[in-house]
DNA sequence: CTGAAAGCGCTTACAG
DNA sequence: CTGAAAGCGCTTACAG
């Protein structure tokens, strides 16, 4: 074997090519061997630690590029006590508002030069206490976590009842509140409120609102920014033009319109809460012949990719996806780091994103401005 | 501390509640000294190793319930060399196909005990090759791939220069064909032939296809199927009748229905190459007054979830997405476990889901009955 | 059935 | 600026 000619793989058929033997990864031994320096030192060069000197530092980077040297990982993370990587617990992928919110997320920590491993929850309580109290995420330094059953108290519970030191955990959403942990949460009724003024101010009298509903997360406080925005401008609220819905799918957005227009409820905008409701909400306008915006104007909140692809362009909020993503791993590498800020309750920016499906002004707007 | 009287925690205040010390994680070695007995049987007993006395088993149990301890998984995996985790390389989370076969995939590893690494491709080259590379995915036992750009020689190049041994993949989907990977596929032809047939089946005689194009992957296997079926009812093949478009999504069903309308091609039927494509084109042929199936029937391709929620409701193709992450998975267990099978090609079984789009019989048919 | 010993591959104070 | 030594927490042959 040591002495075998190498020749050059023929690509195109492999025949007649002598394979060099797959090696055993090298370690930082065979590199501090190889470099005559000893173990510390590699790892001082490979770690960008700066007293070193100028040419034992190249020594040792020549030796390592010769034995195509990676580290370990698993003996770094088990040495210093950090993987590298997070722990995403999120309510599924399906929904498009949780697949961008988890991409931008996974890019966001690619950055900062972390893994991002995901669990899915499924809406069973059992299951999601068992993957926050598991062995399961133990692997992750830090938990970013978007309940979906739990309440605040229940989550410090299950922490606290873990074996060994409660990790560090960031909240994305609503829900969870009053949990002892660090949030990131959107403006909800301040953004909701400035969907219902971008109807208003486009000439809207009448406007739906289409996804309240009962159960904890970020239904109410859309509906309080509706119902802010209507005494603003003196408008009077109608409880008929507050449809609740069972989920937040596009058929939802379907079926109040079509109820709306079979009962004979006069409508001229819709504020729906979600875009998919948004989306099926035109479809049905569109199925009864009604034009968007012209006879009824929408809006809808997530900026959902989607929203970019109907025709019109539907109006919505960006309520802050990348913004929450990047605060959300600033936090989490804070708490890590040791230097938890004093605010936990963190708010970002949202903006109103003015496209085809409203009438007025039509250029993007932002919340502070 | 040692003799502090425990309090019950007040959770409704926290006030006055003594609360207890935040332990260090405790390890194998302290159980085994409360046990009595040596970390190699404490560590025996973890792994339900079969030949430790009943008694011994018990009073280690006993103990490691006591300290609540908990294995730290880095260095079982250091010491063992596997890591129980998978790193998934998908093109992206927003497309609801990819969305619902990761959480399948997700799903299905829990049920393995192993946990799913993401990471996200957008389209560039570099960073596919990087991520391929990197000690990125270095971490996980074995990778599941969906390549997006990388073709099977590049596949193969990149993995070869990597540090260390070849790691265990298996690629999913049509791309990375010829690749030295196992490899799990779609029937896309079978499966397109038999979408189609549905449409013949219901009376359609002008049966349009959206979607191919130029590029590698599914669309040319599809475009096959379509044409296959065709040839079997003896039907003639119409090139106006063939609509190539630039994306896979919901407006690309919409324009080339548009379009077809307004040249004023006759046609009954449509054959989407996925969904997205068939869900736009219904919204098409909705603004068109025209009513489907009794007018045009639709059929999509993917059983993407969204699929069920149409009016009415979507006939598809269940290509298999659940089985095939079954199977995707079996086969990178078993390449771990040194048992790769002969045949590292799988093809999952696809299905008809015949739904409210189509006019032939509505039960749903398998693949092979 | 159980234990003593070596070691997975790295990092981290601590001397010098 | 560099090295010797200890150790992260576990598993794995190997004796007994």
């Amino acid at each position: 074997m040591g002495n075998a000619p190498l020749t050059i793989i023929d690509l195109t058929t492999k025949k007649g090519a002598i394979v060099a033997p797959r090696r055993q990864p090298s370690t930082l031994r065979d590199v501090a061997r190889l470099a005559g320096v000893s173990p510390a030192t590699v790892s001082n060069v490979m770690q960008n630690h700066p007293r070193v000197a100028d040419a034992t530092r190249k020594r040792v980077q020549d030796a390592a590029r010769a034995l195509q040297y990676e580290p370990n990982p698993l003996a770094r993370s088990l040495r210093s006590g950090r993987t590298g990587t997070i722990a995403l617990i999120t309510p599924g992928l399906q929904n498009a508002y949780f697949a961008e919110l988890a991409t931008e997320l996974i890019r966001t920590a690619n950055a900062y030069n972390r893994r991002i491993s995901v669990e899915v929850l499924d809406g069973d309580r059992q299951r999601e206490e068992s993957i926050l109290t598991g062995t399961w995420t133990s692997f992750a330094d830090g938990i970013l976590y978007i309940p979906q059953k739990l309440t605040g108290r229940e989550i410090d519970y299950v922490l606290d009842s873990r074996a060994g030191r409660r990790p560090p955990v960031v909240l994305l959403g609503e829900r969870g509140a009053g949990a002892d942990c660090a949030q990131v949460t959107y403006r909800n009724s301040d953004a909701s409120q400035a969907a219902v003024k971008l109807l208003l101010d486009g000439g809207a009298k009448r406007v739906v609102a289409i996804g309240p509903h009962e159960r904890a997360g970020s239904a109410t406080p859309r509906l309080e920014g509706y119902t802010a925005a209507l005494k603003q401008a003196g408008i009077p609220l109608r409880p008929e033009l507050i449809r609740e819905t069972p989920t937040w799918h596009r058929s939802a957005g379907m079926e109040a319109v079509s109820e709306l227009l079979a009962e004979g409820v006069e409508f001229d905008a819709v504020f729906a809460f979600n875009d998919m409701i948004a989306l099926g909400a035109m479809a049905a306008l569109a199925n009864a012949g009604l034009r968007v915006p012209d006879d009824v104007q929408v809006v809808g909140f997530d900026d959902v990719e989607e929203s970019n692809f109907s025709v019109p362009a539907l109006s919505t909020i960006d309520p802050g996806k990348a913004e929450a993503a990047q605060l959300a791993l600033e936090l989490l590498d804070a708490i890590l780091a040791g230097t938890e800020p004093t605010n936990r309750q963190i708010f970002p920016d949202f903006s109103v994103v003015a496209r085809g499906t409203t009438l007025a002004s039509p250029n993007r707007s932002h919340a502070h401005d």
